[in-house]
DNA sequence: TATTGTTATACTCTATAACTATA
DNA sequence: TATAGTTATAGAGTATAACAATA
């Protein structure tokens, strides 16, 4: 849905750069058999010992996100909730050694993806772009605008 | 959902910065009651005679996102369903005055968000990064890897 | 009382399929 | 047969509420 271009519409080159983008990444991690959510859980887990409600926050998702999440990880015998040593509520989310394994390849292909489109620029534009993108992500693009919550009905009651 | 930085994480820049200008326009523009795709059709619909099919390809949606996106301008009062005078089928998309109105203000909003977010970069960096973006847009970020489709079971006939 | 993780589910968005009327 | 527009609805994605265990 791209808006006009009287002016530069940096809409809509935002939105399908990053779209396009986001497919190709999505298409080359399906062939692994990961999400970019799971690469992203699997690399900050990897990191330090971690909770669920941690890497939730780390990757800007829902704890209930999470919950699905961490379902495929174990599912995929890459990373397995243990209890945490200090708070019985918490689940420390441990990689597996072939999930180290596959987010070293995640790690690639997310890289390379990157790299192959950065490569069709001219050397001086690709460092300007990054440094006038990071620019706006601390600068004036940082936070978003939050949006009305909608109202949402009760859930039904478990008998 | 931010992925990883190891190295630069392109996905991560364009995908927040598209984000959060995307909450700034939908913000900016319900103040006038519009959201992004009812000021992309509004300003196509005003440059020449079109039927609703050739909006939904301008703005890139399915044909029954438009049919909504034509009854909230209709009820709005800023366009008009109008029969084709050469295809009984089709339906032009005809602005009206207050639509016209609303369009042009509209457009001002859409070009003061995208200024602001421009203005806050040196002018150098500025040319640069729309130069590159547009590079990537009509180059190695064209088109987006089309996804698997989702197998779709029957709709319920109607009795 | 507050928080972690969980389940169930409400809501939004979008697109597919079927349908009607034309071509 | 194919196309423009419409309606109904399936499905994905996501977030809210309630819940159980623990702090």
């Amino acid at each position: 849905m791209a808006p006009t271009r009287t002016e530069t519409d940096l809409s809509f080159l935002l939105d399908h750069t990053g779209h396009v983008l986001r497919t190709r990444m999505a298409a080359a991690l399906a062939e692994i058999g990961l999400t970019a959510r799971m690469h992203c859980v699997l690399v900050h887990a990897l990191e330090e010992e971690r909770t669920q409600i941690q890497l939730a926050e780390l990757g800007d998702m829902d704890k209930t996100t999470m919950v699905v999440t961490v379902d495929a990880l174990e599912e995929a015998g890459l990373a397995e909730r243990r209890p945490s040593g200090t708070d019985r509520r918490a689940r420390i989310i441990a990689v597996t050694e072939k999930g180290a394994e596959v987010a070293r390849r995640s790690q690639e292909i997310v890289d390379g993806v990157h790299r192959a489109a950065l490569e069709t620029l001219p050397e001086d534009e690709r460092e300007v772009l990054v440094r006038a993108l990071n620019r706006l992500v601390t600068g004036h693009l940082a936070t978003p605008v939050e949006a009305p919550q909608p109202v949402r009905r009760a859930r039904q009651r478990k008998k």
